[in-house]
DNA sequence: AGCACGCCGACT
DNA sequence: GTCGGCGTGCTC
């Protein structure tokens, strides 16, 4: 029996390289290390702790040259090996560093060396509960203030105890705890999670329609076998309700089974979350990167031992340690935030797909707009289709209407007939929402004396005037700069704030409509936990109310009493370069005009254009999305362009444009070189050219856009390519990175 | 990414 | 005379 063996380990360094070591003593047996371990060897002059990949007979490096190593962490493997398989497919597909893959995938509190200790023992956490007093004293509702305690003390009533981190987690506050405790009604306790307890409340599930049930039945008819199902769904279809009874069924079937969620933004996971905990109580957890370690680290592991049954996440949570997983939806699946845009550049949908068929199990693809490249996969055969055209809550899809701002004034980004239509909606008892992409009070301040223009020092972007700030932000390197009290260039007081951002719309509306609550929804006002709750409440109270706000009101919101929706302005979108601009805009639109009428009341959109003959925009009006993907299909097609072709773009980035561009010539050379001596690849190479925003935070930015027929091809190519090109010179200070299936290509 | 080694400017 | 700038090279 042969001792003697290699540990290769993946570190955390951006190197797409493993490193192999030999163990710690030369007795030691290949069972002490095993795949998925985290391990403390030494790395250079540092210490560094990583993970187990394999073991093997031998080293590609002469066995002198390997250091033993330091410790073994864990006992047991920590990352199962279907998440290991994951991790190499992820680095082997992007060009990412499997070091950098591996420890996406670990908690951070995992990530570092706080050596063997007991993990689980630290996880202890305080439950929630009524005390016999609350319990007895009836209504205890009276003793209590604020409509956020009220709604706590429900919560608390209902569910016999509940874990603080799953109460924060629904928005509440330490404060409404304490101020609840103080009166007598609840008290902590603490008892191991997953100890029982905890009772969860499941509410009756509504009556699913006929759509809904054939969905279902398609869904479930083969539950443990890998398929991929595009639910594609009109806003207000109730696709969640189908997830719903999906989950439910399967559980029914086999009750410890799991099932992953995964939604673009943490901004969606609260609403989604509550109405899964609604019908599974504790079984349900959310994971995202708002949570604190602890908390993210207490999901992990009771993912981990099959506590937690059910996830809803972000894109990272398609790497946690699942073990019976029976079911996957990604719900929005055409949304680019799936998409990571730092470090390791995975889309968390195809990943999620990957997963789905290493656990032989369907996955979902929910969406009202689905992106062109699963419509494809779907007409390929390779997805099945699910369709639901009507929307659930006998409610009719809104009207859409074009409206020219041509020559009309504008006050807050409103046109005259707009606001009369606010009016008109407000006096009927409705809720109106107003949609602009940008946040702050104006995107531009500008002297009309002289033209001088407030500018980034740092980016080739404008400076936003932040009324309330007091303040010029650049939302591109997030710089501040205190307000000029007049023209820096020629010293007048004629400083002009032109357009306007959401926090102009809402001081316009909160002065002409004093009576009406303005309630505005975006980055700055939803910063400290919990503030994003307390609106979508305040909204959910279906008080009439006028909603302003960017993306973030797109996705996924489901207001009853939401009536009118207006679009500022729609027209950004319709003359970019980006190829997928169209596709994108469409997207945008159709999702923010799905929130209007979602119930009884009546619906109906009003986009702002000045450019209202646009074909596009007239497709978005008779909400023909089919009409725009046939539409757009034929360009890619024509134009050789994804989801015909496969692409990966090379990001450079350095302190001089001509060095960024310099750089991206010499890897263009050597692409094509290695090109040279493989005749039958049909890879295409454009560029290099400059970002459309070149300078970011005083660094130049350039593409080189690659092309191939197919993904495998490229993928090969590429491979191959690193292999040797680390010997290419490149100017001092030149970055660069693959990014593979890229979502942004300027 | 770190963390070294390595050659050229203003300071006790 | 040294302290220190960051250029480039290596890490199993």
């Amino acid at each position: 029996m042969s001792t003697s063996f290699v540990v290769t380990v993946a570190l955390p360094v951006p190197l797409r390289r493993q490193f192999d070591y030999l163990p710690s003593h030369p007795t030691d047996l290949r069972e002490n290390y095993p795949p998925g371990s985290r391990v403390q060897v030494p790395f250079g002059r540092r210490s560094l702790t990583g993970v187990i990949l394999a073991i093997s007979d031998e080293s590609e490096l002469p066995i002198s040259r390997l250091k033993p190593v330091a410790k073994v962490l864990d006992r047991a493997p920590l990352i199962p090996s279907v998440i290991l398989q994951l991790c190499q497919w992820v680095a082997d597909y992007y060009h990412a560093p499997i070091g950098e893959v591996v420890f996406a995938a670990l908690p951070p509190p995992l990530r570092t060396a706080n050596a063997d200790t007991d993990i689980i023992s630290s996880l202890q956490e305080t439950y929630w509960g009524a005390t016999s007093l609350g319990l007895s004293a009836g209504n205890a509702e009276h003793l209590i203030k604020g409509a956020k305690q009220k709604q706590l003390w429900g919560l608390l009533l209902k569910r016999k105890s509940m874990l603080q981190g799953d109460i924060t987690g629904l928005g509440y506050s330490l404060t409404q705890l304490r101020a609840l405790s103080a009166k007598g009604l609840i008290q902590p306790h603490s008892h191991i999670p997953g100890g029982g307890g905890a009772a969860p409340q499941i509410i009756e599930p509504p009556q699913l329609n006929q759509e809904q049930q054939e969905a279902l039945n398609r869904i479930s008819s083969e539950p443990d076998s890998f398929r991929t199902i595009l639910l594609n769904g009109v806003t207000g279809s109730g696709k969640t309700e189908v997830y719903l009874a999906w989950i439910a069924l399967a559980l029914s079937q086999r009750p410890d089974s799991q099932f992953l969620a995964l939604a673009p933004e943490i901004s969606l996971t609260p609403q989604l979350r509550q109405r899964f905990a609604l019908r599974f109580g504790d079984k349900v957890a959310a994971y995202h990167s708002a949570l604190t370690d602890k908390e993210r680290m207490r999901v992990w592991i009771n993912i981990l031992e099959g506590r937690t049954q059910i996830v809803i996440g972000t894109r990272s949570a398609v790497f946690l340690p699942f073990n019976d997983l029976a079911g996957i939806i990604v719900d929005e699946e055409h949304d680019s935030s799936f998409k990571q845009q730092d470090g390791a550049r995975y889309n968390a949908r195809d990943l999620a797909i990957l997963r789905a068929k290493e656990h032989s199990c369907p996955i979902v693809l929910g969406s009202a707009t689905p992106s062109l490249e699963s419509l494809m996969n779907a007409r390929g055969g390779r997805y099945e289709s699910v369709l639901l055209r009507q929307r659930a809550v006998n409610a009719d899809t809104p009207s859409i209407r074009l409206l020219d701002i041509k020559s009309r004034p504008l006050h807050g980004g409103i046109s005259p007939p707009l606001l009369e239509e606010i009016k008109q909606h407000l006096t009927e008892q409705r809720q109106v929402m107003l949609f602009i992409n940008r946040r702050g009070f104006s995107p531009t301040l500008m002297c009309v004396e002289c033209g001088w223009l407030a500018e980034c020092q740092h980016c080739d972007a404008r400076l936003t005037y932040h009324m309330k700030a007091a303040l010029l932000r650049c939302h591109h390197c997030d710089s501040t700069y205190s307000l000029p009290t007049c023209c820096p260039k020629c010293k007048q007081d004629s400083l002009k704030a032109v357009g306007a951002g959401t926090e102009r719309t809402e001081e316009f509306l909160e002065t002409t409509f004093p009576d009406t609550p303005v309630i505005r929804i975006d980055r700055d006002t939803t910063q400290t936990k919990g503030s994003l709750q307390d609106k979508l409440l305040q909204i959910r109270s279906n008080e009439p109310c006028i909603i302003v706000g960017t993306q973030m009101l797109a996705k996924g919101h489901d207001f009853p009493n939401l009536a009118l929706v207006g679009i500022i302005n729609a027209d950004s979108g319709l003359f970019s370069s980006d190829f997928r601009a169209a596709e994108k805009t469409a997207q945008l639109l159709l999702q923010v005009a799905g929130r209007a009428g979602r119930s009884a009341v009546e619906g109906k959109v009003i986009i702002q254009t000045l450019f209202p003959s646009h074909p596009l925009l007239q497709a978005i009006a008779a909400q023909d999305y089919n009409a725009i993907c046939e539409e757009e299909l034929h360009i890619r097609e024509a134009g050789r362009l994804p989801p015909f072709t496969s692409m990966a773009l090379i990001r450079a980035e350095a302190p001089l444009l001509e060095a960024a561009l310099g750089g991206l010539w010499s890897l263009k050379e050597s692409l094509l070189e290695l090109l040279k001596f493989n005749d039958g690849l049909q890879i295409e190479v454009h560029g290099p050219f400059p970002s459309v925003m070149q300078r970011k935070q005083n660094r130049f930015h350039a593409i080189l856009w690659l092309f191939a027929p197919q993904k495998a091809e490229l993928r090969q190519f590429l491979k191959h390519w690193l292999r040797y090109s680390e010997g290419i010179a490149t100017p001092s200070g030149f970055r660069w990175l693959i990014d593979v299936d890229p979502l942004e290509t300027l």
